[in-house]
RNA sequence: GGAGCAGGCCAGGCGGUCGCUGCGAGUUCGGGAAGCCGAAUUUCGGGGAGGAAAGUCCGGGCUCCACAGGGCGCGGUGGUGGGUAACGCCCACCGUCCGUGAGGAUAGGGAAAGUGCCACAGAAAACAAACCGCCGUAUGGGCUUGCCUGUGCGGUAAGGGUGAAAAGGUGCGGUAAGAGCGCACCGCGGUGCGGGUGACCGUGCUGGCAGGGUAAACCCCACCGGGAGCAAGACCAAGCAGGGGGAAUCGCGGCCGUUGGCAACAACAGCCGCGACGGAUCGGCCCGAUCCGUUCGACCUCCGGGUGUGUCGCUCGAGGUGAUGAGCGAUCAUCAUCCUAGAUAAAUGACCGCUCUCGACAAAACCCGGCUUAUCGGCCUGCUCCGCGU
RNA sequence: GGCUCCGUAGCCAAGUGGCUAAGGCAGUGGAUUGCAAAUCCACCAUCCCCGGUUCGAAUCCGGGCGGAGCCU
């Protein structure tokens, strides 16, 4: 259901400004919208954007480690989005959330970022959004 | 060969693919008469974290505020001389302590200006002191008749014991026993001479000795110190509500005007000056100074509301490298040469291959000089001690 | 990024440089009781860590670690 979106064009794997969440408006209604999923890794929370892509934002806590190790989870991330965007559901803000520093790695990110994204935008298609807005 | 001391340096490397950032060039679009300006970019090129970027412990630059003055306080530093923009940093030297040594450590002014404190133990802890002991003497007792012992008075700081600390240490003489009582050496005080810019060192004479510790206790002395910090500060745009509450809420004098009045004068309004009160600033307090206010209001203060976006500040600097010269050195001078991160939800990563010693601690956020702390492994230079051989 | 403050038992905390570091709540053990509650007794401390000053440090000084708060 993805391969709808990207057929024609040659994919470049970039990862511009224009996909990520810049300012605190940006990252306030995705908290707001209270849509979130986890595993032992990631914490993932979404909210439709009404845009034809979809947009990350990072946020790292400062109990993960010092800033070595905060930059290193925010590379890793950034990494997993790049390579696995087209397989990814569009129109959707996320913000991507490590919760654990030992067995954060590029491959297991890639699987929970695609497990959980397309979780969330489930839960988003399915019911009628009657939860708290 | 082993053990060690001091100083300095490096912080995996090479190649390929994808990606990020800002700079330059190109291309496209828009504006303009043009130089050019703005935007986009899936085009190209080269640049892109540290020795500690860290802790924020000191010192400066820079920015804004303040910038009559005086007194009292407050904080910091503390051997001497030098270096520096400055420092609590660095260098050299001096003293003390530690180490066989190379070397290391050192908040290292004043206790003879004053105050405070010194628990427990001990006889006594500060205008110092006699518990045990030792010695002399007076007197009593015992008996083996020259010894033992009790009490009083006096002498004594050598010995015991307490303590972190008890009137300088060792030796000889001396004495009833002792004691700087005397002498020698060491220590200490005073004084002279010599050396050194100085801290201080050496030495002569002299005094038998003054005096506990603690100033990272108060303090004294000397020197230094305005406050805040790039979230400083400036500009542009957008937006909200010049919203609500509170304290204080006078007096005298002069001038002029209006009204009333024959006039004296009274009432009202304005301006000026002085005082009082209130507020702000002068780092804290007091004096004092300046400014503002005393009835729509302004200022002050408290509670709220909006923006919290863009541009500048933002990297050429007490800068790096090299040479020469001055200096023991820290460092300085001259010349040549180079431009070497400027991000802003915040840029350096991922994958593959080869290789080595298999990679630690750790991420700029205005910029410098230091200190401190963390740190795998390795390299270089100089030096010390021990053992063996020549 | 900058500024300020705080670390004493599981929790709340007092503590002029000097006794075995007060006290309350909780916990454990014991006494009391027919059994409990209440009460009484006892136990429970790396004074955040490392150095220094001092005869002696929870206290004074320096460094480190950890935790809060404020400033656009």
């Amino acid at each position: 259901m993805s391969e709808d979106t990207t057929t024609s064009k040659p994919q470049r794997q970039g990862f511009p400004k224009s996909s990520r969440l810049l300012t605190r408006a940006d990252f306030e209604p995705v908290y707001r919208f209270r849509c979130k999923a986890g595993d032992g890794t990631l914490l993932v929370f979404a909210l439709p954007n009404h845009r034809t892509s979809t947009r990350i934002g990072l946020s790292v806590s400062k109990k993960l480690g010092n800033a070595v190790v905060r930059n290193r989870l925010k590379r890793l991330l950034r990494e997993a989005f790049r390579l696995t965007q087209f397989d990814l559901p569009t129109g959707l803000d996320l913000v991507l959330i490590p919760t654990a520093v030992d067995k954060a790695s590029l491959v297991s990110y890639q699987q929970s970022l695609k497990r959980l994204s397309w979780k969330l935008d489930r839960r988003l298609q399915t019911p009628p959004p009657e939860p708290a807005t």
